[in-house]
DNA sequence: GGCAAATGATTTATCGATTAACCCTGCCGT
DNA sequence: ACGGCAGGGTTAATCGATAAATCATTTGCC
């Protein structure tokens, strides 16, 4: 059978129906004065009729303008990051793009090599697939993303990015709230031997997480007494940390996890060497996507706003595009701890 | 040294450089044969020079294909089927994609309305913003599906649309993985009073798995001995129908949730009640997309290659559009029980 | 009555890429 | 010397939507 030639019903169709040009049909649907009440009544009527549904193509190459974001996610975030993040973030960027009627492209980067890797970042850009881009959290070695910025397309960053101080961005404030969460322990729990499982070292939430908790200890006083150990977000890292430290005989009552998966896998090792948690070690970790809200017990975490920095960086986005560049250039969300049963809840 | 590359470098920048026609400039990129060696030479100098990457925008406007996939997700999915569902599909279908160049757009329904819902549907494809569609899971009810489908765009399904003869999709054998699990409590673990929990029966899905696991229990002839409750995906119904046969004193010890989510929720029940898992009742899952690992004990599933479905469907959905129309229509991949603990595991 | 303004469209041009159709120059053979 | 014919381009048209410029009719006004 022969592929069917969709019959795709153009401008045309619908101005040749009432009898009238194309242009006329234009002006008549875009409601244009110069157009009569009665013609435009009759546009309106032959285009519902043959279900015409303008064509984005024609329209964005006439506007110059694609009517689409596009999400561009490195491909070391896919590692990095766990799939519970994307999910939140696409669903605040599809929420805003919805309420605007703009498409949203979805750019991951093929796992190739470097190379290939700036190009992917600007080939959607410079194609103009899209007209903006949200970056969600790339690695502060991410040389394409500069790149990005500095080719004057609209783009907006979630997550902190100091070293790229004209680019826009959402996030928190993380060093703040890896020192919140780690006084929690300090104060509320009275912990004083404390460990950090770090996330990877190139990223910056990574690194503003390890910085929140040793302001935190130092503040304290409580420094020598406390513990980090490098991680890179995955659960298996949190295992590996934990375990490490228990074979080591390291003495700790209190462990500062920088995301929720290795506190997880972090309270594996724990359970399996009979501490038991949070009677004999108090453990919090960091995003609450979703996770920590499952495991037994419960993980005490910093609520990251994921969904809703999403969607600020989006509405923030559509305003750069509409030429309005002022505001924020680097805005940051508000944080809350929830706190769960994992750090030894108040007696109350 | 290279110019900065402006905003929009068109082909017609390259072709003045050369000192030719866009037309000839054309010609040249595509390795015509009416273009000198020479010229083709100078031409992708100067593009690379340029960084010159060819608007999609014109391109699909000449080529009448938009050079995007849309991946549409009907409103309801996204609280019927978890997060983690799509993550796996999202990561397949990029694959696929990527490898093909191909832009994947995202278009999830806005929550409004019905009347709407038809329109986003048809949206993405009568704009012609997407040359072929992949559906997630719909509800059985859902009537903009099989409007899309008769539109004659591509469109591929995933999942099992029984009412829909002449969609093509990809999906398992619901019915025979949800018969085999149950048969593995009966048969494996000597199982004999036996509880399904459904997911939602305004969905295949949920219709199939509750299919498979009554014909089982009929099989074995334990069809008296067992309880079918209401349940719709999520671990709230997971948790409230467990809590509810507790209370109401049925005996059971073993039950088959129709996914993975229901069983965590279950899970809780049975422990907040002391019945011990999996030495007082065994319980199984359905999906294995990521929850059923976390949980202690770990909950023996069906694992649903989401990410290969969503591969295979994109795969065929290139083919579709590439006028390869044969193939067959209703493709059902392997599935797999993953033991682990909720069961009982086998003594071996 | 005649010229200007208002009305309601129609042409025309444009966006960027592509392709069918056409057009120069040399060079060949006879 | 001239038809033929390749090589190597150039023009022009197309895809769909739409803004700007233009062009017919009426109608308004003195």
């Amino acid at each position: 059978m022969t592929p069917k030639p969709r019959a795709s019903v153009t401008l045309k169709d619908v101005a040749e129906r009432v009898g009238i040009t194309s242009a006329a049909a234009s002006m008549a649907l875009s409601d244009h004065s110069r157009i009569s009440e009665k013609t435009k009544e009759a546009v309106r009527n032959a285009a519902a009729d043959l279900g015409y549904v303008p064509s984005s193509v024609g329209r964005a190459l006439r506007n110059q303008r694609a009517g689409a974001i596009a999400l561009i996610v490195p491909n070391t975030s896919q590692h990095v990051f766990g799939h519970l993040y994307f999910t939140h973030v696409l669903t605040g960027i599809s929420a805003a793009a919805n309420a605007r009627d703009v498409q949203v492209l979805l750019s991951t980067t093929a796992d190739t090599g470097e190379k290939r890797e700036v190009a992917a970042y600007e080939r959607v850009v410079r194609s103009r697939s899209a007209d903006g881009a949200i970056v969600t959290s790339a690695a502060v070695t991410d040389e394409g993303l500069e790149a990005l910025v500095t080719t004057g397309l609209p783009v907006v960053l979630i997550g902190n990015f100091p070293y790229l101080p004209n680019a826009i961005s959402v996030g928190i404030d993380d060093v703040a709230a890896s020192r919140d969460i780690t006084n929690h322990l300090l104060v509320a729990h009275g912990r004083t031997h404390l460990v950090h499982v770090t996330g990877p070292l190139d990223h910056q939430t990574g690194i503003d997480r390890r910085l929140g908790f040793l302001a935190a200890v130092s503040d304290r006083g409580v420094a020598e007494h406390s513990t980090v150990v490098d991680g890179d977000f995955s659960e298996e890292s949190g295992y590996a940390a934990i375990e490490s430290l228990l074979v080591a005989g390291v003495e700790f009552d209190g462990v500062v996890f920088a995301n929720d998966d290795m506190a997880f896998g972090g309270l594996t090792a724990l359970k399996e060497h009979g501490v038991r948690v949070p009677e004999d070690v108090s453990i919090v970790g960091f995003d609450d996507f979703g996770l920590s809200r499952l495991t037994s017990p419960g993980i005490t975490t910093v609520h990251v706003p994921a969904e809703e920095m999403a969607l600020n960086a989006t509405e923030r986005l559509f305003d750069i595009i509409a030429g309005n560049a002022d505001g924020p250039g680097q805005q940051q969300l508000a944080v809350r701890i929830v706190e769960r049963e994992s750090c030894g809840k108040h007696a109350e």
